[in-house]
DNA sequence: GTTTAATCAGATAATTTAATCTGATTAAGA
DNA sequence: TCTTAATCAGATTAAATTATCTGATTAAAC
């Protein structure tokens, strides 16, 4: 069970910010964030495709290609990683599920909810992934170790 | 896409309100829920059955049978049906879906996601079934309208 | 040019979650 | 007692998500 992300969301944001904890523009092969993540290879190279297409990653092919950051880690911001492979429709719906979430029409929690659904989506919107590169690095690291 | 949990346990939580909003231990066909809240008939009543056997609820079988709380709503808190259907897997676990979630060793987000799951988690520790009876009327309400 | 190592594209498989179906059991009420 | 309307139990189906496979394409390096 994952907690409000998808596995694939999960995973796009573990492969981004590996990218942004290397040097800058640095070609990162499918290969290596799959062993360094411990995430399966067909499955975040696939990821890393769609991020393409949102313009948040390059794709270079061939030998010695690989994947880089389309912008600076400090113009990506974790919330564009969500939008592009999740969407943002878990931060307009109902935590319980109810039809119609609306302020006119409030679930029962809608009080108590929204304000942490705003936080989240603020936090998301502020972090930017040159801001989480030591904290990347280390937590890497630890993976390796296991 | 839900927003944290499962459909089981959105539909759960959902169930348990309408049956709190009723007057006391008074029985509820699945039929009833399942219109009045437009969730499948079969469904509900599976996880009603499941409800059962964690103590939430009771249900009555024969004609005229159904469902009721099993306690007193002031004493059924938000946190418990969650727990009885999703567990509390999601607040022991990366939002990165990063391996070994714990202060040690913390992922990127760790400091500030904290914050937020130990809201969340309080806000369903603090609500009790009773303290939600007049938002759910009123949702219920407008749902039957549409 | 040839080889090699990478992504790309799209199909397919496996797993998990959500939903439905069927027959049995139960108990109220005529 | 008999009929009816409900849950119960467990199998089955459907849909969505996650993961893998295969062949083609691309470009670097020799
Ligand atoms: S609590 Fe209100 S705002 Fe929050 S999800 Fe439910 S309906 Fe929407
Ligand atoms: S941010 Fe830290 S505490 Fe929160 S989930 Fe990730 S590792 Fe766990």
């Amino acid at each position: 069970m994952t907690v409000i992300f998808s596995k694939k969301c999960e995973y796009g944001l573990q492969a981004v910010l590996y990218l942004a904890a290397k040097e800058d523009s640095e070609v990162t092969s499918a290969d290596e964030i799959s062993k360094k993540l411990k995430i399966p290879r067909e499955f975040v190279s696939k990821i890393l495709q769609s991020l393409t297409e949102s313009g948040i990653v390059n794709s270079k092919k061939g030998k010695s290609g690989g994947f880089s950051l389309a912008k600076k880690p400090e113009k990506i911001r974790l919330i564009d990683v969500v939008a592009a492979i999740d969407g943002l429709e878990i931060f307009k719906s109902c935590v319980l599920g109810f039809p119609q979430c609306s302020p006119e029409h409030p679930c029962p929690l809608h009080d108590k909810w929204g304000v942490l659904r705003t936080n989240a989506y603020n936090m998301l919107t502020d972090e930017t992934l040159d801001m989480l590169k030591d904290k990347t690095l280390k937590k890497v690291r630890h993976i390796s170790k296991t």
